[in-house]
DNA sequence: GATTCGACCCTAGCACCGCTAGACAACCGA
DNA sequence: TCGGTTGTCTAGCGGTGCTAGGGTCGAATC
């Protein structure tokens, strides 16, 4: 079986190469410049091996947007752990989800721009999306205010947080005010 | 000078066919089946034609989305017109934004999820662009609150519907609780 | 009214896209 | 050593946005 088990580990490991290097490539040219050919000259396959991975391009996004819901929950937990009070924890999740917006806009998009098949807020979601919005509930939650489901309140957050971050990237807020932004966002929403 | 004249008309009659029908294929079809030979099949002429009229297909996402910013402005003043008070105004404005994005979501993603190749928050935005946000501030310069800048309220503001319009109708949201959403959010923002 | 000329439009084709069929080679199990 | 499976590659399909170049038709001139 060692040999069959081998096989598998190297499997695994192109599936990985082959997701790392879209993302990658999305990060340095943006996500038109990651076509199956590009992509397959890169890990040094011919195309018909992506597709023995995925079923195609938009399952490859969709690798992507998992494995950047992951790096987006660690990121929040990371920058509310060490805050002081809720209110500061809110400031600074709201700071870290635009930040990490900002810093990777190419696997932001893979997650809430572009296709990648993914299911959202149905029962058969993947775990890593899951945990991203579970990851903001925390920290919501304590500011959701009375009589306020923790659940719709982090919704709405969330998706003021969204708005920002694409209206931004995309030339349709000016980017020198965001500070100001956030802080009037926060302020209102949020209950201390 | 007369037959120039009608050359002129006939020009800008086609350019307008072009862009309605390029609106009238993505609501039917979405974007992705707005190719340039199905356009140029739909109004009767060949492929370059387009490209007499426009620098290429960006471009016409483009004339379809400000075409569509004008619509958007007029559905908000309209809707915004026979509402009393500014707590009202307020709620029926969100309500007739949400109800454009839902109703419209091909003119809504040529503004705001496709390259147009237009230029927003500059000096060289164009007249309809900046009307529809003139539109969103003339309700929302109301319930601003004391010593908040109107125009950073209104950004704040513009930025939670465009989120909520955008994860809703991409599935990211249920759109079942969207009543609830738009409730708790002009209560929390507005200041009446 | 004939002729010249220029504006206009179409045919054909470029390079690229996502994706796949089928040939071929390499490796495993017997 | 050999048969068969497994895996990879070459080649190509239909589609994309876009453009070069030829031909046609109508307008302006003689």
């Amino acid at each position: 079986m060692s040999v069959q088990e081998r096989k598998e580990r190297e499997r695994a490991g192109r599936e990985r190469l082959i997701v790392e290097t879209a993302r990658e490539l999305a990060e340095q040219q943006g996500w038109d410049a990651v076509t199956t050919r590009r992509l397959a000259e890169r890990i040094e396959y011919s195309q018909p091996v992506l597709y023995s991975h995925f079923r195609g391009k938009r399952e490859i996004i969709g690798a992507v947007a998992l494995e950047g819901a992951t790096a987006l929950a660690r990121a929040l937990r990371a920058a509310t752990a060490d805050a002081d009070g809720p209110s500061a924890r809110v400031a600074t999740l709201a700071h870290a989800y635009l930040d990490f917006a900002e810093r990777h806009p190419a696997v932001y998009d893979a997650m809430f721009q572009l296709d990648g098949g993914l299911a959202f807020a149905h029962e058969d979601t993947p775990e890593p999306l899951k945990d991203g919005f579970a990851a903001l509930l925390e920290t919501l939650s304590e500011v959701a205010g009375e009589g306020v489901d923790p659940g719709l309140f982090t919704e709405v957050f969330w998706a003021a947080l969204h708005g920002m971050a694409t209206l931004t990237r995309a030339g349709r807020l000016p980017p020198t005010e965001a500070e100001r932004r956030l802080e009037l966002l926060v302020n209102r929403l949020a209950v201390v």
